[in-house]
DNA sequence: GCGCGTATCT
DNA sequence: AAGATACGCG
């Protein structure tokens, strides 16, 4: 363990042979996790229980001995399009949201739509590009011989000691989906809260008008949080006294200044998209 | 306990 | 940056 943080150049993968009778090498994987190497846990046996364990405990992948070649060869390009993945989830190369998509287990889908910041710093050849996108879709290959980890870990709450009982109970606790605002369901939720105005702009009210399966109440209200700029409030309509008193590049003058008009036009200046 | 606004986290 | 979650308040 602390060869694995002391050496000086970076550990990309760590292959561990293990032994089913001997699993004190949990805290290994969880410094070599904890730094961010990945790590292939190797064993002669297959045992389920013991193989979610190890990935739970931050390997990659757990492997049944023996394998043949084609399966390194393989393997070298899971731990490949992993390392990318984890480079891009780590420098946030936002926008694209190829990351966080909530992949479900096995489908290692490789992100094949950014140009340039794989180019930089990888140099393998756009067929073994291909081969690896062949290797992640091989469902049977990797189904047969590995178990891969889980993504996104998380969506577990108060697990607290108040339940000793852990059984088949708790199962899969999965996280909650990641609502994703396209095009269309921002416009729709503009149009929305235009027809509300200003006056009853509540999560509640935009969510029943919105009328969306699975939307939340929680997901329209962060929504809109990020649509309103830091500075304006919204829910009044003509009534407010002192709210003027607090913007300070405008409307020097004491409220009353107000020109009647102006109220619904920086309405719309708020929300309008940009 | 719900719905809201706000702050904080991922 | 875009959403999710935590939290306090009415």
């Amino acid at each position: 363990m602390p060869m694995l943080s002391e050496v000086k150049q970076k550990i990309d993968v760590m292959i561990l042979n293990v032994h089913l009778s001997n699993l004190i090498f949990v805290d290994l994987l969880a410094q070599a996790d904890a730094l961010n190497i990945i790590s292939l846990v190797v064993c002669d046996e297959f045992d389920e229980l013991v193989a979610k364990k190890t990935l739970s405990d931050g390997a990659y992948l757990y492997l049944k001995k023996p394998f043949d070649k084609e399966i390194v060869r393989y393997l070298c390009q899971f731990v490949l399009s992993e390392k990318i993945r984890r480079e891009k989830v780590r420098e946030g190369s936002g926008k694209h949201k190829d990351q966080l998509k909530v992949d479900d287990v096995g489908n290692n889908k490789i992100i094949g739509e950014n140009k340039e910041s794989e180019e930089k710093n990888m140099s393998y050849t756009k067929e073994q590009r291909n081969n690896v996108h062949e290797a992640g879709n091989n469902v049977e290959l990797s189904e047969k011989y590995m178990l891969q980890r889980e993504r996104c870990t998380k969506g577990m709450k108060k697990n607290n000691e108040g339940e000793r009982h852990n059984n088949a109970i708790d199962k899969v606790v999965r996280r909650k989906d990641y609502r994703e605002w396209t095009e269309d369901l921002h416009a729709r939720f503009m149009q929305v809260v235009h027809q509300l105005g200003e006056g009853r702009c509540y999560p509640k009210e935009i969510l029943e008008r919105m009328s969306l399966p699975g939307l939340t109440r929680m997901q329209v209200a962060s929504h809109l949080q990020n649509l309103e700029p830091p500075s304006a409030n919204l829910p009044n309509e003509q009534d407010n006294d002192f709210d003027q008193v607090y913007s300070d590049d405008q409307n020097l003058g004491p409220p009353s200044a107000n020109l009647p008009n102006e109220q619904d036009s920086e309405f719309d200046q708020v929300y309008s998209d940009d």
